[in-house]
DNA sequence: GTGTGCATGTAATACGTTACATGATTAC
DNA sequence: GTAATCATGTAACGTATTACATGCACAC
């Protein structure tokens, strides 16, 4: 259900749009929310037209583009989605994951690993703290600027749990260094 | 890939178990990281005893329990899969997709929902924040401690988005309630 | 004319959820 | 005896990934 209201969302905030375009938004401004490639997203558009939440139409757009625009009944459906459904709060976090298994690994290994975390947070969390100010600026309310936000809080949040974790292992490897006697 | 290594390192940490007890351990240690249901998790096991990553014993157990083992093997595809193979960083979190579409219903709804979330988040983070440092006040290092850490850096970070987001709608909400000619 | 990007689709496979189905053991 | 929990499994369906397949339009 969240692929076909991310696309209502979409349509209804950007306007009419191509599958194509649609899943080139799944690429930049949803990137950090939701992700989808066009062999999901054509069959759902086509779905989505036969349940008349879009219209189709073709006439003549070049290279056979199709532009679909929401209906009422799919902008209600949204709003029926956000306000009336239970979120789903279902986790899978494969970064997570990894943080779980880490103290399987020698120390000094999973230090590495964290570090390498380290750098990729800090890229993630000054690209989206961009993306977040520039919807910011603009001074009406701009469809994501929300989003923009929550994935700046949350990227920081890991970047700094990998900071503080791999000097945590770093010390535990050091420790153990120290005193090879003592370990298993 | 990611059901079967948190399968092996569930195994690998806290020893043998059988399906069921896996299973638990999805909606308790691992709840805030990874999620799977029984019947994921029976078919994967039989699975991974094929590809020799764990063996199977069910002597003398009771209601025909089985008892899965890590071997060699499966240690050493685990430590592959952690410091060899990129993790996958696909995002696709309902809660932030709901904050993206956040801004196409009116402000005072808008902020019902972040008000909503608000709670959830305030229950969670503290929920972790207690299991976090149950695992830490234990001396030596305990499976699940960086991760426990990681989900309370997250938790609170989006119910901090929650808390500012809710706010700025509020605040939003009013300024259309004093000014009802300047909305659509 | 040729490469890049726009634009659409399908098929096979993998992963995940919900529902169905069954039976043993233990606590009351 | 009966309800709860332990314990295993399968089937149907829904969702997501990867690969295959095709063609138009435009810029150089």
């Amino acid at each position: 259900m969240s692929l076909r209201m991310a696309l209502l969302g979409l349509l209804a905030a950007e306007g009419p749009a191509s599958g194509y375009g649609l899943t080139k938004s799944f690429g930049g401004s949803l990137n950090h929310v939701w992700q989808a490639s066009h062999s999901q997203v054509y069959p759902e558009l086509t779905r989505m037209v036969e349940a008349g939440l879009v219209t189709v139409s073709e006439d003549g757009e070049p290279r056979g583009k199709k532009c679909y625009t929401v209906t009422e009944a799919g902008r209600a459906e949204l709003e029926h989605w956000l306000t009336e459904v239970e979120p789903s709060r279902v986790v899978r976090n494969e970064v997570a994951l990894r943080a779980f298994l880490l103290s399987i690994l020698e120390p000094a290994q999973a230090a590495a690993l964290a570090e390498r975390e380290i750098e990729v947070y800090r890229h993630r969390t000054a690209q989206l703290q961009e993306l977040r100010d520039a919807l910011f600026t603009a001074s009406d309310p701009v469809f994501g600027r929300y989003a923009a936000d929550l994935g700046v809080r949350i990227a920081a949040a890991i970047g700094e749990w990998a900071q503080v974790t791999a000097e945590e292992l770093r010390k535990e490897a050091v420790r153990r260094g120290n005193t090879p006697e003592s370990g298993p």
